[in-house]
RNA sequence: UGGGCUAUCGCCAAGCGGUAAGGCACAGCACUUUGACUGCUGCAUGCGUUGGUUCGAAUCCAACUAGCCCAG
């Protein structure tokens, strides 16, 4: 049995304090009327703008409204206003560049497929932006995920998926830590994306029907490719030879930089049938590929195991796992095979198990914890 | 040099006298807080070239060109 705590409610009142609360506010609807609930609910709330990677002078592009567009700014300024909350814009430039864009780059050139949400969670969003909000002398920071935070009875916290899982994030935040948990508030994940809009628009916010954030927010065009190409100021890895299992050469690749697994479209080859990538050689500098079933496994192995809900992932227990933000995932067991390492069955094969990409298993509606998988 | 076979979209490939299937590749869109996957749409006024037969030819005939195979 598990129980919710509205922690920070808790002790509202017996110390005459309000509980001093910063909502990262990236412009956009959820952490809007993430902000207005929280005011609502009593809470001291600062609204703060996260500076991560846009250049100050880069005013074009405002129809995109990424998660962290350029019009963030503006927009959540005007919001701000309106609900009658401090606001202001901190620069994370320096933390963003390190933790996700140079890794992102990184992990392209070695072969991997990182998910950079996650990183800019883990590292960006939780560790700076909550040691910022500390130092100012803020209890908690809040944000506008669709998700639900739990105290559970064996004393941890845990992310639960939200009530209303059309618009489930908690995979993206498998990676938080027990002391980041322990002040976070996720206020609309007890919420429908409908209501939220309902909320946004009873309060004559302007971005009650602005667009649902989506791709790379630092990568607006969709080319990552080209953006790790300017990043190493052309210096890219060189193109390869395309291979089959056995050894066959099927053609040449423009490096691998430029692929995934799982990957279909952009292979450039003409073979009668739909082909995938199966694996990346960064060390042959081969990309293999194979048919639409050669592209599944039962078996995928992670690690810088992060747990979450569980002390530690225990063996033998079954859980669901997905291994991409949008699987629907599916059961399996663990298997500890390292110190930081686990392998796990899954009872029916999943497709593109990929290097670099998050494996996050579920206890029930928690997040049991999860790794990168390897 | 004889004899035979084949030439249809970037690749593969239907078509067999009645007005150019399909797959792959490619492009665009949709889906999507990662990359992918997936779905939808588009993609040969022309069938090696030139003539001929026919109301009508990618489909029949002839010549030419190219490639492949077998002889020497």
């Amino acid at each position: 049995m598990c129980y919710v705590i509205p922690h920070g409610l808790t002790e509202y009142g017996a110390k005459s304090m309000k509980k001093k609360v910063v909502v990262g506010m990236s412009g956009g609807v959820d952490s809007s009327v993430a902000a207005y609930l929280l005011k609502e609910q009593g809470y001291d709330v600062i609204g703060v703008t996260m500076q991560i990677w846009q250049d100050e002078d880069e005013t074009a592009m405002e129809e995109n409204g990424g998660c962290c567009g350029l019009s963030a700014v503006d927009d959540a300024r005007r919001v701000a206003q309106r609900l009658e909350i401090p606001y202001y814009v901190m620069n994370f430039k320096q933390e963003f560049r390190k933790h996700v864009m140079d890794y992102f780059v990184r992990e392209y050139l070695a072969g991997r497929t990182p998910n950079p949400c996650i990183a800019c969670n883990r590292y960006v969003k939780w560790e700076s932006l909550l040691k910022r909000s500390l130092d100012i002398g803020a209890d908690y920071i809040a944000t506008g995920h669709y998700a639900r935070i739990a105290k559970l009875e064996n004393g941890r916290y845990a992310i639960a998926k939200s009530v209303t899982a059309e618009k489930d994030q908690t995979y993206a935040l498998y990676n938080l830590t027990q002391e980041q948990l322990a002040h976070t508030l996720m206020p609309v994940g007890a919420y429908h994306k409908e209501e939220i809009r309902q909320i946004a628009e009873k309060l004559g916010l302007s971005v009650a029907f602005k667009r649902d954030s989506q791709e790379i927010c630092f990568i607006p065009d969709h080319d990552y490719a080209s953006f790790i190409e300017r990043e190493l100021h052309g210096n890219v890895p060189e193109p390869g030879n395309f291979v089959t299992a056995d050894g066959e050469i099927l053609g040449r690749h423009k490096g691998i930089i430029h692929y995934t697994i799982g990957q279909r479209r952009g292979l450039g080859i003409a073979a009668g049938e739909r082909i995938f990538v199966k694996e990346i050689r960064p060390e042959t500098n081969e990309v293999v590929l194979g048919g639409p079933e050669d592209v599944f496994t039962d078996i995928v192995e992670a690690e810088q195991i992060n747990c979450m809900a569980l002390p530690r992932l225990e063996e033998n227990k079954r859980m669901l796992g997905k291994i991409r933000y949008s699987h629907k995932g599916e059961m399996c067991t663990v298997e500890k095979i390292g110190a930081d390492r686990i392998r796990c069955h899954f009872e029916k094969p999943v497709r593109a198990a990929t290097p670099g990409q998050a494996l996050v298993l579920y206890d029930g509606e928690y997040v049991a914890g999860g790794g990168i998988i390897c």
